[in-house]
DNA sequence: GGATCGAATGATATCGATATCAAGATATCG
DNA sequence: CGATATCTTGATATCGATATCATTCGATCC
């Protein structure tokens, strides 16, 4: 029982090790790694006893150390690209979603989660990390090559086939998506519907795709209206610019719920009836859209699962499971419009 | 040069360690340690090559290794209320904003950022970590406690003095958001204001307080108008009510950008112009409220700043450095309303 | 010229946990 | 009763990095 520290070169407050433990138990440091981990080669007695101890003097297991022995990080490294000011801001919910999903399953696993912004990235700990998920707009272009170069067990959020080399890719299916829009508006007889978006965006092409494709297959040829910003003005013009031009039109499928909304309030100050004259899908189901006069009718996508996709791609490859790219199905929630 | 590996009882991918380096550049590991950590104790020619042969090899530290023998983890965990089910839906964005000043400040300071919600947050690695940051509603009952009793450097986001024991707390002068929307309305001589909210949430109580005192200090009382909801339905319903019996009123102060586009909608219907016969201003500064028709006012909120505040103040405890809590200011944008 | 100093490098111990192998104790069997 | 099997525990080595102390070598000093 000597009382005296030998010396303290890294001073910091002194935490209980499992071999402080195994003293105060009169067993050596291996059974209480044992007892603590619930391994049955202790004897029952011992293990309770251990722990009874552990609990009573607050005894935190030293990750590093485990890590290190296990030469494994259990850690997985989730790099958002965060632009401050950008077309599609971090105001945008569903990062979020996705990022509580992500947490929830492989925390649920016993995996960290590192969080990281993309200037981060180079740091240390990223590259410790057992696997990696790349969430974020800019993400499909370099970033992939970037980091695809450590070799670690990477999934990607996004568009599939994109730039499809042979990374994995999980995203919402934007082509179903333009689909079953598609498909409202021609179960209920619409003959002249209107594309507004940007197909310079990978989604929003892929939702323009499916849009027209199915249209195309009952003969009709949809009207695509090209607008840049997202935001209810935008909509409130690209209906005006319709009226102006006198074009015919009698369905319109917006790639927001707020050029949706836009769309909405332009038709109603021209006099048409929603959904009787004109009817409106807007997309991404946001709660705003949900609570709109009238509500809004719009595809929604499940970002929460999209976490859990994600997680349990990146988990899979860890573990050395063969594992392939997913889209998952978006549903149509049908309101007043 | 044995060329045969002795045994490998864990298998991995082989990577390269300061040893591997050493024998390759021919010095000890020491030497590799102090050269990659740029100390003045090598020979600048030495660390030069050293350096080269790290960056030609691809090799990356063991975080875990150098952790453990530093002790010390170099992490900030940030637990995350987040309930699934909305009720709250304004505050979806939030967090992602926070998220991204604390992830952004943390990494530049070189710690990383673990993520957990609060059922992953009683795995071993929260423990580890040299600090902690709580966001999140629910956070200021129980977590507090919870957390705090793990004895880390701990911040807080929220609202100020409230259950205001020990800790420290980052958030926004919910207080000061209130007074200045009076301000507002007195220098634009408005006599007759309505505060739209729910006084139950503490921040709305203090917006609240701020908004009746500065009003008061003006010989001013305005109206409470209790709301539970926070939606665009629920703004209007307001109003109508208000209009329903007949209360005289000039100036609406909402606590949400919804509420308050709601709100405006009502007064437009009830053939009322906005600002001219009664002047809004909304809270959060959204997009959407932004490309409101008319553009709102709003009070905003800072959240990426309060993020990387909160990662100072855990960085600041960690470093032993005193530190106390802090509102950040709030600014009124003024637009259209 | 011997002592002293500084620069550069190395040997060793250490952080806290766990894998591996060995050994003691007890039980079971012929 | 001796031998083997089973259960339980321990001794030792190891993961990869760094702090500490020791050493070497050349330069400088009086």
């Amino acid at each position: 029982m000597t009382q005296a520290k030998k010396k303290q070169p890294l001073a910091q407050r002194p935490s209980l090790t499992m071999a402080d433990l195994a003293e105060l138990a009169g067993v050596s440091k291996i059974t209480v790694s044992r007892a603590l981990s619930e391994s049955p080669l202790v004897n029952a007695q011992t293990r309770e006893r251990v722990q009874a101890l552990a609990r009573k003097h607050g005894y935190k297991l030293n990750v590093s150390a485990r890590n290190l022995r296990l030469r494994r990080s259990q850690t997985v490294a989730v790099i958002v690209e965060m632009k401050p000011s950008s077309e599609r801001t971090m105001w945008d919910p569903y990062p979020l979603s996705l990022l509580g999903g992500i947490s929830q399953e492989l925390t649920s696993a016993g995996y960290s989660v590192l969080l990281t912004t993309r200037q981060g990235a180079s740091h240390a700990a990223v590259q410790a990390a057992d696997g990696l998920i790349l969430l974020g707009q800019g993400v499909r272009q370099d970033a992939v090559r970037l980091y695809g170069k450590l070799g670690l067990p990477m999934v990607v959020w996004g568009a599939a086939g994109e730039g499809g080399d042979n990374h994995t890719v999980v995203g919402s299916d934007n082509r179903q998506g333009g689909v079953i829009a598609a498909e409202r508006f021609l179960s209920i007889g619409r003959r002249h519907p209107v594309f507004i978006g940007n197909p310079d965006h990978p989604e929003m092409a892929q939702r323009l795709f499916g849009f027209v494709d199915e249209l195309a297959r009952h003969g009709i040829k949809p009207l695509l209206l090209r607008r840049d910003d997202f935001t209810l003005e935008s909509g409130v013009d690209a209906v005006r610019s319709l009226a102006a031009r006198k074009v015919r039109f009698d369905a319109i499928f917006a790639c927001s719920d707020l050029l949706a909304m836009g769309a909405i309030r332009a038709l109603v100050e021209l006099g048409q009836s929603v959904p009787n004259d004109v009817s409106v899908i807007g997309y991404d189901d946001t709660p705003l859209g949900a609570s709109f006069l009238p509500p809004l009718s719009s595809v929604r996508q499940n970002w929460q699962e999209g976490g859990v996709l994600l997680a349990r791609k990146v988990l899979a490859m860890i573990h050395g499971q063969p594992v392939q790219s997913q889209m998952m199905a978006t549903t149509l929630v049908v309101r007043s419009t």
